[in-house]
DNA sequence: CGTCTTATTGATAATGATTGTCAACATCAG
DNA sequence: CTGATGTTGACAATCATTATCAATAAGACG
């Protein structure tokens, strides 16, 4: 049986309240940061939990960690983020959707998936790198 | 001064025989197994040397490794890769290649890269997981 | 061919993110 | 309230990758 514990709601409102992926490490230091006394191995578990429920939406850093961000359950979607400060817009690519299936039967290859990201430098970062 | 070795050699030619994405592990049990005496370092070294120099792809499995794959310098391409056996196909992508640049200006995001990669099941992989 | 400079190697230690362990604890049905 | 058991959290363990550093070898030069 599943069991509601404060801890999972602290992990998910905390992952809400981010405008950008964070990393576990982060999130937790977040949340002692903010007077929430909670294990690292928790916050793991939690993450990961919330993940594979739809719940929140993962990627691989460039140097290998894995980020997480709260998204909208059941909706497919991909990511513009900004490679310097984290901030990620959510964005549709429907187009690519029927590329990545049409390129994979092509190609015999059966049960597509697809990794689609955009990296960039939003607004707020080209401001400051130009400055 | 860059020098050239025979374990560098070694390395490139390694890579070059795979027709998938392996990880710097692999290729070195590899070169081992053929009888090669390398070090694990030097495997890592010249990998990502190649990555850098354009002389290899690279890629983050779903485990988190880095996965390296010999592939034409100077081209932009991405993958269709066989989550099973790892087999991989070269794609061109110049519609996502558009579709990047003008939904990361309409967001006004700079600098635009991206990550796309198709992950689905090789025809060989199909016929076994049917069978 | 020898010699010298220094890039490179490789065994091993160090790092750092993530996962496993397991006793103590908290949740929820009854 | 109480008991069964899912969950927590401190810490150890794991695993890929990187740093360390003495020993080695590539290549320029004579």
């Amino acid at each position: 049986m599943k069991r509601n514990t404060w801890q999972r709601e602290a992990v998910k409102s905390a992952l809400d309240a981010q405008e950008a992926f964070v990393s576990a490490q982060q999130l937790h230091a977040t949340l002692r940061d903010d007077g929430t006394a909670i294990g690292l191995a928790t916050v793991y578990r939690a993450l990961s939990d919330l993940a594979a429920a739809g719940g929140a939406d993962s990627l691989q850093s460039a140097e290998g960690e894995a980020l997480y961000r709260a998204c909208t359950p059941g909706q497919h979607h991909h990511h513009l983020i900004c490679r310097n400060c984290g901030v990620t817009v959510e964005i549709e690519a429907t187009h690519v959707e029927q590329w990545a299936k049409s390129i994979a039967t092509e190609h015999g290859f059966t049960q597509p998936e697809h990794v689609v990201d955009v990296f960039g430098l939003c607004p707020e970062c080209t401001a400051l790198s130009a400055g």
